[in-house]
DNA sequence: GAGTTTGAAACT
DNA sequence: CAGTTTCAAACTC
């Protein structure tokens, strides 16, 4: 499968412009993670570097393709001593440091509240405040943007390039990082932030930072520059289809590569960062990085952000994150400083290899050498967490060729593989670990630390304790979560670490072999309808099923020896429990609000209890209300046999997703999906089938709500491994107005596809 | 911290 | 597929 996954660039760009008006443009921005928003031809020519935030939903282990012992080694082959030559080859390297107090989701992606800094440094690496400039809040999202206000000609500059820099700007209601829920990320709360720097005089500029006036908020990404490129910032990296070649993509893992053994090599220097290795964050994780970067001790934690889609996204795919592991930092150690730079070093012989060199406070440290594209926009904004650098699992489903692992090659060989999961985060995080502080974490037992999951907390910062599995099993959480043990764990003659890793994807492939669902999250979150705000989406443990269900005979459900209630949600008609009184919800459909809620966080899980109850209630009303319903033929949710289909839920559980209204008729469709349109002259409701002709690149889910129907029905798109099951066809009552909702899985899928074809 | 309980995972 | 065993987390004391 060659280039299903890797579109021509070109091709979309111009794609793009022919039907930036169609209801199919809409319709694909309206699954975007992307805001739309105007002037998309701006960012043609830059859109490969333009970031799909994606959710950890489309994190499944399974997908992952690169191997950790690969970035090991592409991080040996980083000859710190080129960093030398920086000077002499004018290397340039930015951070960026985004930063956006926006205290709320930007609906329409074109504003950004808040405030951008841009700090340019001329001299070696130190900054200097005098150098600071300030972006007008009205800083827009697009660098086309007609709403870049900006109120001086430097400010407009910056807005309007010609060669754009851009970057995604992670605009988040940060209240929802404040709940912790891994998550609270939402694809309408990220926007995609273009901007171009070239407007700005960098000629002399070393580093380029844009801070946060407000850390709370901030965001920050590393970008970095091209040293052959004196017109443009980061045009090596943002190639310029006119100026620039296009990164091959074999340069692009290269960079990639080096990048992301410049944290490696830093966290081995004894700094505390998120490794790009280690720290590529899927799906969920760019909540849980928020949080980490919330609650981080020390506030000065920074996240280095991947730069550009392709070049992230060939990093990303196939990297697991892994619970952080949040160690003391000395304050000096902390490369996530409001200070830190990063500077990039060209090789001279290899003018597109590129390193970037960590830039501390004025002090170029060359053996501190940082990825600017190692970690993700999603880790944006916040401000301190430290962070440890822990392996990462790779895929073992991956199944990559050597050659292809060396290459890091973006696109499997399914090709399946869409942009916005190849840009996910470069980084591991834990929002476990991210809700508490160090001390707090270390202060607890892994036990305790285990009731921490309770709250919320994601499997990502799993402890296990396992004695004769060997971590081998699915016995091990760590094992099970798809993450390698850590230093935390106290298991036994565990072989679930790096070293071992042929052992460790064996074993994977044979579980999986077995029941290629073995790795994918245990629970579902339905995402029925579009979530508003995070607040919905943080307090719908009950739209939530677990997959296959509990089996309790004593627990009733009321203890987490119940994997459901464990998790937070109900049972549903898949569990076999026996007395079921889950607080979350009974299999019987009920909810036993107010009942025991015997969990350590009583308080806070009868909230969920209550809140789920409502939902399910609402939900079950409106399913029996729902004439369609019953015409619909059950959905194949793409489980094993046991599995039933989802409750249907009014609160999307995991992310935002923007809706695109659509009126009734035929379905819209987005590439990739073949619509089946069942009589449309019926009279009785009438139905359209989507189905998706790709292989699934994760797991996902593509949902819709009809107007008509005032009921959302959902349907997740679930693969344990990569392919695509057919059975998850999602049929439609196209007699009624519906809106078509798709996690940026799903989007990228479309994005990757040929054009929709309609009927 | 040790022992018990529990239910998922693994095995037959 | 069902029954049994193994295992480690959850729980209790």
């Amino acid at each position: 499968m060659m280039e299903m996954g890797t579109p021509d660039k070109t091709q979309i760009s111009n794609t793009i412009s022919h039907f930036e008006d169609s209801p199919v443009f809409n319709y694909l921005n309206s699954l975007s993670p992307i805001k739309p928003d105007k002037s998309t031809h701006v960012a043609q020519p830059f859109s490969s570097l333009t970031f799909a935030l994606l959710p950890s939903i489309f994190a499944s282990p399974q997908v992952n393709s690169h191997k950790e012992s690969r970035f090991l080694k592409r991080s040996q082959e980083l000859d710190l001593e080129n960093a030398k030559d920086q000077s002499e080859n004018e290397s340039k390297v930015a951070a960026v440091n985004f930063a956006n107090n926006t205290t709320g989701q930007n609906e329409n992606g074109t504003e950004l509240p808040g405030k951008f800094y841009v700090t340019i440094n001329a001299g070696e690496t130190s900054i200097s405040p005098a150098d600071v400039i300030e972006l007008s809040q009205t800083l827009k999202y697009d660098s086309g943007s007609p709403d870049c206000n900006s109120t001086s000609p430097k400010e407009n500059a910056e807005c309007h390039p010609p060669d754009g820099l851009h970057l995604l700007q992670h605009s988040e209601d940060h209240e929802s990082k404040e709940k912790g829920d891994a998550e609270g990320i939402s694809g309408q709360n990220r926007e995609l932030m273009q901007f171009s720097l070239d407007g700005l005089d960098l000629k002399s500029t070393d580093l380029l930072i844009f801070s946060s006036p407000n850390d709370a908020s901030a965001f920050r990404g590393l970008v970095q520059i091209s040293p052959d490129t004196s017109n443009g910032l980061l045009a090596s990296m943002v190639p310029n289809a006119a100026q620039h070649e296009m990164l091959t993509a074999s340069e692009n893992r290269r960079l990639l590569l080096h990048q992301a053994s410049a944290v490696e090599q830093y966290e081995t220097e004894g700094h505390s960062f998120l490794s790009s290795e280690s720290h590529f964050s899927n799906g969920d994780a760019q909540t849980e990085m928020d949080e980490c970067f919330d609650k981080g001790k020390g506030g000065d934690t920074k996240a280095l952000v991947p730069y550009g889609s392709k070049m992230s996204a060939d990093l990303h795919r196939g990297i697991r994150r892994r619970c952080l592991d949040f160690e003391p930092t000395q304050p000096n150690q902390k490369i996530c400083d409001s200070s830190l730079a990063v500077q990039q070093v060209t090789d001279n012989k290899e003018s597109k290899d590129k390193r970037l060199i960590l830039v501390k406070q004025g002090v170029t440290t060359e053996k501190r050498i940082l990825p600017g594209i190692g970690l993700h926009l999603n880790a944006l904004t916040s401000s301190s967490k430290t962070f440890k650098h822990e392996t990462m699992l790779p895929d073992p489903s991956s199944q990559l060729s050597t050659a292809d692992q060396d290459n890091l090659n973006p696109v499997n060989s399914e090709n399946e593989v869409d942009p916005t999961v190849k840009s996910l985060p470069l980084m591991e995080y834990d929002p476990t670990c991210a809700s508490m502080n160090y001390e707090e974490l270390n202060q607890l037992s892994p036990r305790k630390k285990r009731h921490r999951d309770l709250s919320g907390e994601p499997e990502s910062c799993k402890r296990c304790n396992c004695k004769k599995s060997k971590c081998l099993k699915l016995y091990c959480e760590c094992f099970a979560a798809g993450v390698y043990c850590i230093e935390p764990c106290a298991c036994q003659d565990c072989l679930n670490k790096p070293i071992h890793e042929e052992t460790v994807l064996a074993t994977r492939k044979q579980i999986e072999s077995r029941n290629p669902l073995a790795f994918a999250p245990k629970v579902i979150r339905s995402s029925d309808t579009v979530a508003e705000t995070w607040d919905e989406i943080n307090k719908t443990p009950a739209s939530a099923r677990h997959k296959r269900g509990c089996n309790c005979k004593k627990s009733n459900c009321l203890k987490k020896y119940c994997e459901c209630y464990q998790e937070g949600v109900g049972c549903s008609i898949n569990c076999r429990c026996e007395g079921c009184k889950n607080a979350f919800g009974t299999k019987d459909g009920t909810i036993l609000a107010g009942a025991d809620c015997e969990m350590e966080e009583d308080s806070e899980n009868c909230e969920k209890s209550a809140v789920a109850q409502k939902n399910m209630e609402l939900n079950d009303s409106l399913l029996l209300s729902t004439p369609s319903e019953l015409n619909r033929p059950v959905l194949p949710m793409g489980f094993p046999p046991k599995a039933k289909q989802l409750r249907s839920s009014l609160v999307s559980s995991s992310y935002s997703i923007r809706p695109y209204q659509r009126t009734g008729g035929s379905g819209l469709l987005g590439p990739g999906l073949k619509a089946r349109q069942t009589n449309p002259e019926d009279e009785i409701p009438r139905h359209t089938l989507w189905r998706c002709s790709h292989h699934w690149p994760n797991e996902g889910r593509l949902s819709y709500q009809q107007e008509g129907l005032s009921s959302s029905c959902g349907l997740w798109f679930y693969t344990g491994s990569t392919e695509w099951r057919p059975e998850a066809d999602l049929e439609i009552d196209s007699g009624f107005p519906f809106t078509l909702l798709a996690q940026p899985g799903v989007n990228s899928l479309f994005e990757n596809a040929s054009r929709p074809s309609f009927g």
